[in-house]
DNA sequence: TTGTTGACTCCCG
DNA sequence: CCGGGAGCCAACA
């Protein structure tokens, strides 16, 4: 395992998904995006997996870009998800969709910039 | 080192 | 709107 400071990726992830304010949610290719490459949302997705219950991070608030929660079979999660979205005050319609357009979070390039350092001081 | 595996997306019917 | 298929790439066996 020489992977001192691997969880980089990760780590990256969680410090912007701490970003998110309560009642705002963003995609998994948002965050993506935000570390530079769109094409890892997958991996967002991955690293959210891998999450143990007591953590810092508001993983409820990633969801995919159609404004749905993602469950490949997992509907615990996904209705504890769900459950969590609406107590801070984000809106399902009756498809099971949140409106992008009103509860996604932007982010903005200091933001990004602040939480990318927090996760990895030593790179710049 | 190679192969498999996804809490994803985009594109096409 | 819904389903299927290809692309992508870090972690792990």
């Amino acid at each position: 395992m020489t992977r001192v400071v691997s969880p980089g990726f990760r780590a990256r992830v969680y410090a912007l998904v701490r970003r998110v304010p309560p009642g705002r949610v963003v995609t998994y290719g948002d965050v993506a995006a935000a570390l530079g490459s769109p094409r890892v949302a997958r991996h967002v997705g991955w690293a959210l997996a891998a999450l143990s219950d007591g953590t810092d991070v508001p993983w409820q608030r990633v969801i995919n870009a159609q404004g749905r929660i993602s469950f490949k079979g997992d509907t615990l999660r996904s209705r504890v998800q769900r459950a969590r979205l609406e107590r801070e005050g984000v809106v399902f319609d009756d498809r099971e969709r949140v409106d992008l357009g009103v509860f996604r979070h932007l982010y903005d390039v200091e933001e990004v910039a602040d939480a990318l350092h927090e996760a990895s001081p030593e790179a710049e």
